[in-house]
DNA sequence: GGCTGGCACTCTGGCCCTGAGAGTGCCAAT
DNA sequence: ATTGGCACTCTCAGGGCCAGAGTGCCAGCC
């Protein structure tokens, strides 16, 4: 699609317009080494590259800054393997040397973590509920008609559901019921609960405990997803504009809105999105780094890394890479 | 302290700086209908006042804007009684009648809440454990050296811990340690648990798990506050000088720091903390308006809004002392 | 004595202009 | 095909200028 020399070229403009953030002339890709052709050809080639879509001119006179097109060709094509740095790796192994209390508290360090190794913000997105299966459950009462349901997940995560009833519940059938939820959830994910055959009439207390309890396991499962945001503070100084950086934090504080922007990107079959291909608008000067991360061998959750458009791509895809490796490896031996 | 007059001038200024952003001169203040004296008299006074302390000029020939002290006064002597909204109040209303099924995300949600209602960024500091009292403890095998140990409190929060033994653990040990631990735990707040006298040998393991668990508990019950910051992107539109707004950002990140920092003026008895009062120098244009909550009639953790100085006092110390209320008759009854 | 109108003074912010600098596109020459 | 040269364009920083807002002070007035 390119020759040689325009893709030296383009990846001449996009590493150094990632550095400086000024537009790059003609001047400044001849100078470098690897290209020994004179400005004048780099200027051909350059507008070549701007009709073909991969550049382009804030304004006539000035020099060239990458499209998405272009951004897009410098990661699938041009991207080199990208090791993290001695430090960075040191970072990472210290991190998940150390034990960890809480899974939550960790997911919260780790999208630090990967704010910090990348210098832009970071998402972690905790392990689906469907995926990790039920170690144990328990039943507390709270008192006459209330009872919290304890359910403990294989990955040491635990999620508790209240339960209301509209009648006292007695000891007892608490008893029964806890004794059949266990039959039932122990040792299976959640996706994967069989519902007991649905009587129309549930006669027994401790059945309409069950039959509850099932319910609010699976309606609430879904919508619990636990998103940690770390590193939103270095947003501001990757943009200039303060208007942008209004909307992106924003549309990090919408939980929902970021887990799914992040499971579109990954259901594409992709790990960076560019641009409008983020599938917002308010991100369209930012790119998005992504990818799942694993445990026990099955898609567990997501993590990604959001930042402006130019920024360093390679980095980004290997700490994200590491990252959800060794989480998923955490995660795993934890459970 | 201040005559009638001066005090009303004082008013004027923050108010409209308040609103507008702008230094504000004389002019403006003759202008406000409850001051009727020339603006040559306003001045005078404006000039005494920042004599005084109470306001400053950002330059010869602008107009004044208030001093921390200025603020201090307006909000301690001035300040009306501050009535929320009737769609705020509605809004509350709403917010606190809808179930929420777990406290880490509702507390989350009641800073988006705070936020929303004050339009600056929101702080809340989840429940001690301390306080709430135990309601069950179990304990949970995951394999044969490792045991989660899940706490449930009484206002529905779960806590849970892992514990590692560098020796295989056999299940009635670890059924016999929670026979224990209940006896230990359950009713008493953590931090009133009893520790069984010490024998430096433990002999039996499920000594060993007791003593563990206990030790857990009780050690990482501080670290473990639970900070839910919501709205940071105000923060953004508050602020003009971008540097501020990035270590601002950085500070909320600093889940630690927040907790002490709304903690320490709590402790020194105030309501409000403005500019340097509250305690780090990159809040200097910031103010904080803190609130601490009850559940069952005992201190169970804090709120706060965080703005720049000039923030709508009225507003966020109302906001704040509605939702820290109703926030914390909720917590009380889902116990 | 306190308040006021008047007045000279000051400082900022927006505006325009200008020149330097960086970069381009094109063309003729190699 | 590549290159050096050249005329052209556009931005950006700096400087000068003016209007506007506000002040401080003073002399007069109630």
């Amino acid at each position: 699609m390119l020759d040689e020399r325009k893709a030296k070229i383009l990846q001449a403009v996009v590493t150094e317009y990632i550095e400086t953030a000024q537009p790059v002339g003609s001047g400044h890709v001849a100078a470098k080494a690897d290209v020994k052709v004179s400005p004048a050809t780099v200027r051909n080639d350059m507008a070549a590259l701007e009709a073909e879509g991969f550049l382009a001119q804030p304004h006539t006179s000035a020099g060239r800054i990458p499209t998405e097109k272009g951004y897009r060709f410098f990661v699938d094509q041009l991207g080199g393997p990208g090791r993290l740095g001695a430090s960075e790796t040191q970072q990472v192994r210290a991190f998940f040397a150390q034990t960890h209390k809480q899974i939550d508290q960790m997911l919260a360090d780790t999208s630090r973590l990967l704010s910090s190794l990348t210098h832009n913000a970071a998402v972690v997105v905790g392990p689906q509920p469907e995926v990790t299966t039920v170690r144990s459950v328990q039943l507390v009462s709270l008192n006459a008609r209330n009872i919290l349901l304890v359910v403990v997940f294989s990955n040491g995560a635990v999620e508790k559901y209240s339960l209301e009833f509209s009648e006292d519940v007695d000891e007892l059938s608490v008893n029964a019921a806890g004794v059949q939820l266990s039959t039932l959830m122990v040792g299976t994910s959640l996706a994967k609960i069989s519902t007991p055959s649905e009587q129309n009439e549930q006669t027994s207390i401790s059945e309409k405990i069950v039959s509850l309890a099932l319910e609010k396991v699976k309606g609430e499962s879904h919508q619990s997803e636990h998103v940690f945001i770390g590193g939103t503070s270095q947003m501001v100084s990757n943009f200039d504009a303060v208007r942008k950086v209004s909307e992106i934090l924003h549309i990090l504080e919408e939980q929902l809105v970021v887990v799914s922007l992040l499971e579109d990107v990954l259901s594409r079959g992709l790990s960076v999105a560019i641009g409008r291909e983020t599938g917002s608008e308010a991100l369209a000067d930012c790119a998005l780094v992504v990818a799942p991360y694993e445990i026990d061998g099955e898609f567990a959750g997501t993590i990604g890394v959001l930042g402006p458009t130019r920024m360093h791509y390679d980095q980004a895809l290997s700490a994200v890479a590491v990252v959800a490796n060794r989480l998923g490896r955490t995660l795993s031996e934890n459970g």
